[in-house]
Formats: structure tokens, C-alpha cells, sequence
DNA sequence: CGGTAACAGGAAAGCGCTTACCTCAACGCT
DNA sequence: AGCGTTGAGGTAAGCGCTTTCCTGTTACCG
């Protein structure tokens, strides 16, 4: 058993056939071979333990059968949820799927595009938001026209784009839904914990908080953050330092508002809380978040059926996802004794 | 531009020189060449919007330049924070990591033991508990020698192997931790919220848990389940109401935790709870969990280090990754009302 | 029984790169 | 002037597969 891999050759040579009839058997290619040789080639196979090298394959045949996913980061449940419905469908279509973690740097993506183009991937879905405006942006949006025009598909979830197909959660109304809640809950002065600036995701769910508070007559307190638990304790705690008066924070997803929940028993206050994106964790902290879903799973899912979806006609399509408020322990009426 | 991707060839005709050139100039070779050939080949590069085949280029130089990750969910915190570790090195040494979610069924961690080959990956990270026997456990075994003779390097986490290096958390000393913890606090009815019995590491942790038992001359109560919120839930349910008499649960890992810390409060019950791995999640809920703390992060990176430095000598590697318990409110010392 | 169609299998041309080897010219040396 | 060097670039042989022809058999038909 030398060190060197067993290839094709190897086994025809063992088999006593020629590699394109090896080939053909071990492919289950329609041609016709007699059970005789079958048995000779497959026998080959397994005695030399041999394994097809893929990039030899890819380049023979050109087709191209794995997609890539660009997210920010899988560890994050936001994206892990996500990820699964990708993955789920990626794989139903017998597809291999190639996860790459772009950690938000725009450098990142650029390199991973790159890669994947490189890779060959009949797909690539980008996962997670994009920044308000930015050189990188445009850059990165070269990078998928020149992919896009050696005949890749290219998929965007919850990321404006006008040239491929894209599946949105509703973040806007969304936003509605929280800040609408806690406004009709009696709540007049309430401090919003978002995320970063730069991201389309904040401004969106932003955009729909003002558009109910605007409704209410009401304005908002707003500080931003990390998208991650510590990052919604800080912000609470200094929402809470600056404004004694509020009564009510509306979180722009649920890992802040879980640091929110912190912060605020650290100050021994006792706000109303509402979350954003419903994940896992919401029903099992105390008090349990009252959240505004996003079903994540079938975000994904949707994303990668259009991915794998030759297009009808040219035009990019777009689909919307609901959101919905899911009421739990975290919101009451401002009458109640905070 | 037509539907076809752009080759080195074309490259190399529209800057007029050969393809060896071409492809000295875009891989910065040591080979000298004129700024004037230069300009023009990196000119067309960009015109063309090439993209170099990766396919092809791990044909033709056989190097291997990606590492295959296997582990049983990405989205599950638990792997997530492994898999942190390994991206982190691989990253590092400029490795490409492919992640397979396997499902924890054994069929898919074959078929992808054999992708993995087959795309010449340097190396297999197997992240994991493995199954107590099963013919699926040997002939995994059985690819990965396969796999390793072509010079494939392997190393699995959690998982006990003699022939590949190995980085084992110290789940039955973590186990004793717990079971320790909790006689020590004065209990003597305890319960465990365990894991799926043929999994390797809920066999290590209940292992601790029972020589923890011993040493203090108690028995446990074990319920098995599977490894999630609801499953904790459900398993401890069923402790609460066959066991009325237990004051303390020991689950074998957080979600399970969690879940117990839902049943209880279904019940109206309140006993002393212990989770382990020591996960974000356990500082949010309410009582903040105490938990034995596994280093996942560094785990995966230690593992993907073995993976990525070629062994000394042929003998396995094996680290122990050492437990620490963390104690935080949802144990207490048994006189406490319950 | 000659002719043809269906069959089994092989030869070889790539797929898009990298790289060992070769060529050619200009240069410097004795 | 003759010759070995060196510099700059090209030629072409693969890397391990797939697949399109092409060849030699065998079976079947009138």
C-alpha cells in the first residue's frame, strides 16, 4: 500500500479493464457492461480502498454541484437557524453546502465570493445584513455580477439587492409590531436597544419603531450596540442611567434583550421588555420574552430554493416573510407596578 | 461575454503571452518576469474578471490546502464553540475549513468521511461523542485508516480512538465534579437528567456522576433522553414524578439543564440543579446555573493544531482538556427549603 | 448465409491548470 | 572570436477523471 493515493488507472490496471469502462461501472453510467467485470471493477475498488478525486471529477465533467453560504457567523443562533433551513434544502437537492464565517468584515466577504467562484459552486446564498453604504458594498456587489455572469446563482437573504433574487424578513413591520405592542400597553416613554448603526437589519426594525411611535405620537430613546447579549447590557444599563424615566425597551433582537433582562436586574429596575427574532432562549429566561419572530428556518429554506431555482426570466424575484409577535412575560400594561 | 468562464488560456491571449507565463505572473512565482508582461497579463486578469479554477489548480500542484471539520450540529452551542476553535487555527494556517453537519447518524458521517477524501482535504477534524459499539463505529473506523493512508492526516474530539490523535475533555472527572458538588451540599436523593445511553460521552459524565455516588455511599436515579431543552424537560417530568423524593438534579449538559429548570417550574417544584459545559445560556436563566465548565473553544483549537502539525512519530497524540465547576444559584446546600 | 443492428469495451481527447525542461538572445569572459 | 552564463519566455507533459467516438463481437433478419 503505497503512500500515493489509488487512482482510477490503479483500479482498471487491477481489474484488467480499461479506465473508461472502470469509470462507467463505478459511476453506474448507463452503458451496458457485463456483471462479469462489474464484479472485477467493483472488487478492485474496495481492495484498494479507492475514493474518486473530486477535483478530477469537477474538471472532467463540468458540472457544478456544491453551493456556498456566506453568514456572519453559524455559532450565532440568529445565523445557525438560518443555516439549518439552508442546509436542509441544499442538501434535499443533494448538494454539498460550504459555510463560510465572514465574522461582519467586509474583507471577508470579498475573499469568500472569490473562493467560492473559484470553488466552482453552482450557488451561493449571502446570509445577514448589509451596511447602509459603503465602498465595500459595491465592491462585493462586483464580485457577485462577475459570478453571476460565468452562469452562478447568487441569493441574498434579509440584504437589499437589485439584481438577484433575495427573500426578506419583515424587520420594518416587525419594528411595527414591538413598538405598536408596547404603545398600546400604555407605555409613553420607552428606549429602544439597537444594533449597530451601519447595518440594514437595525435601520430597517428601526425604521419601524418610529413608524409606531410616530403613530402613538411618542418618540424614542435610542442606543446602539453589538448584536450580542453583552452589547444589550451595556446599552440598557446606560439607557437606564440617562433616562430613569422609561418604562418599557424595545430590544432589536433577542440576545440584547436577554442582556437587557441583565442589566436591568443588576439596577433593580423592572422594565417591559419586548425581543426580536424569537429564538430558543425566549421562553427560557425569566421573566420570558415577549419577541417578535422571524422564522429563520424558513428563511433559509426559501433563500436556497431560489438559489437552486434556474430563474423564470430574468427579473430578480423577491419574497417577504412575515413577522409576528409572540406575547409572553416581559410586556404588561404601565399600570402594573414596575 | 459569453457564458462561458474565463480561462488562463484567455487570459493569456488577450495580454499575448503563454499560459505559463500567465500563470506565473498571477501566482507570484519566483520566477522573474518584465513589468511590462506583468502589467498586460494582470490587466486582462482584471477585464476578464478572471477567477483561476480551484478545481483545476489542486490537480495540477497535488497539494492539499482545506481541512474537513465533521460534527453533529453546528447550530448547537455545544459544537458551535468547538468549531470556533478549529476555524480560528485552521484560519491561521490559511486552511479553508468545510463543516458537515452529520446528524449524529452514523450513515452521514461515512458518506462524509468519503467526501472529505474524495475533495483531498489535509486533514479530518471528527468532533463528537461516538457510539459505545456499532458496526458503524468500526467501519468509520475503517474509512479513516482508509483516509489516513493516502496521507491524510485525522483527530477527533471526545471521542476515544488508538490510532488517530485525540483531545478528550475530562467528562468523567467532569462528571464527579457535579456529583461531588451536589453530596457535598448535603444531598442524598439525587437524580440525572442524562443523555442518549449509547453515546460515549454521556457514558464518561455518568461514570463521574457514579463514582462521585459511591464515594459517598449514594445511589442515583438516571432517566436518559436526548441531549436537548425538551429532552431535559421531559426526562426530568418523569424524575419528578416517580422519584417525589429527589432534591437535586445532575443533567448532563445545559440544555438538559434548562429543560429541568422548565419541568420544575412546571411542577411547582424547586431542587438544586447542576447542568454541565457550561454554556452562555447558563448565566441568563433563572437561577443562573451552576455548570461545570468545558473549555470548548479550546478544545477545538488544540484539536485542529494536532490535525494541522504532522505527528512526531507515529504514535496517536492524546491531550486531556481539564473541567472546572462553576458555581452560580441553582444549587444550595440541602437544608434550604425546597 | 450475407448484411445489419445491437452490444461491450477501449482509445484518446480534453477539462484548466502548473511546472520541468527547452529555446533564444544578450552578455561577459578569456 | 568562441563559449559558457544568465535572463525571459515558451512548449508541452501531465494531474485524475469523463465521455465521445470507434472497433470488434455477437445476434438476428429475410
Amino acid at each position: 500500500m503505497g503512500v500515493g493515493v489509488a487512482t482510477l488507472a490503479d483500479v482498471a490496471r487491477r481489474a484488467g479493464v480499461s479506465t473508461a469502462t472502470a469509470s462507467r461501472i463505478i459511476n453506474g453510467s448507463s452503458k451496458p457492461v457485463t456483471d462479469e467485470l462489474r464484479a472485477r471493477v467493483l472488487a478492485a475498488v474496495a481492495e484498494l480502498r479507492y475514493v474518486p478525486n473530486a477535483h478530477a471529477q469537477m474538471l472532467a465533467r463540468s458540472n457544478r454541484n456544491a453551493v456556498g453560504v456566506l453568514v456572519h457567523d453559524v455559532s450565532d443562533p440568529y445565523f445557525a437557524e438560518i443555516t439549518r433551513g439552508l442546509q436542509r434544502v441544499a442538501t434535499a437537492h443533494g448538494r454539498l453546502v460550504i459555510i463560510c464565517n465572514t465574522f461582519r468584515e467586509p474583507a471577508r466577504e470579498l475573499e469568500y465570493i472569490d473562493l467560492l467562484h473559484a470553488h466552482q459552486v453552482a450557488a451561493i446564498v449571502v446570509a445577514g445584513s448589509g451596511y447602509l453604504s459603503s465602498d465595500d458594498e459595491t465592491e462585493l456587489h462586483d464580485r457577485m455580477t462577475a459570478f453571476e455572469t460565468t452562469g452562478g446563482r447568487i441569493a441574498v437573504i434579509g440584504r437589499h439587492s437589485h439584481t438577484s433574487d433575495a427573500v426578506l424578513p419583515a424587520n420594518e413591520e416587525g419594528g411595527y409590531l414591538a413598538g405598536a405592542h408596547l404603545f398600546e400597553l400604555g407605555h409613553t416613554a420607552v428606549g429602544v436597544v439597537a444594533g449597530p448603526a451601519a447595518l440594514t437589519t437595525t435601520a430597517d426594525r428601526l425604521a419601524g419603531l418610529h413608524r409606531a411611535a410616530e403613530a402613538h405620537g411618542r418618540r424614542l430613546e435610542v442606543v446602539h450596540a453589538d448584536f450580542t447579549r453583552d452589547g444589550g447590557e451595556a446599552a440598557t444599563a446606560k439607557l437606564l442611567a440617562e433616562h430613569p424615566g422609561l418604562t418599557a425597551v424595545a430590544a432589536l433582537n433577542d440576545s440584547m434583550a436577554v442582556g437587557a433582562l441583565a442589566a436591568m436586574r443588576s439596577a433593580g429596575r423592572n422594565l417591559s421588555v419586548v425581543g426580536f427574532d424569537d429564538m430558543p432562549i425566549a421562553r427560557d429566561v425569566t421573566p420570558a420574552l415577549t419577541s417578535v419572530r422571524l422564522p429563520l428556518t424558513q428563511l433559509g429554506e426559501r433563500a436556497m430554493e431560489l438559489a437552486l431555482t434556474p430563474p423564470a426570466d430574468s427579473a430578480p424575484r423577491v419574497e417577504h416573510i412575515p413577522a409576528e409577535l409572540i406575547r409572553r412575560e416581559s410586556t404588561w400594561p404601565l399600570t402594573r407596578p414596575s
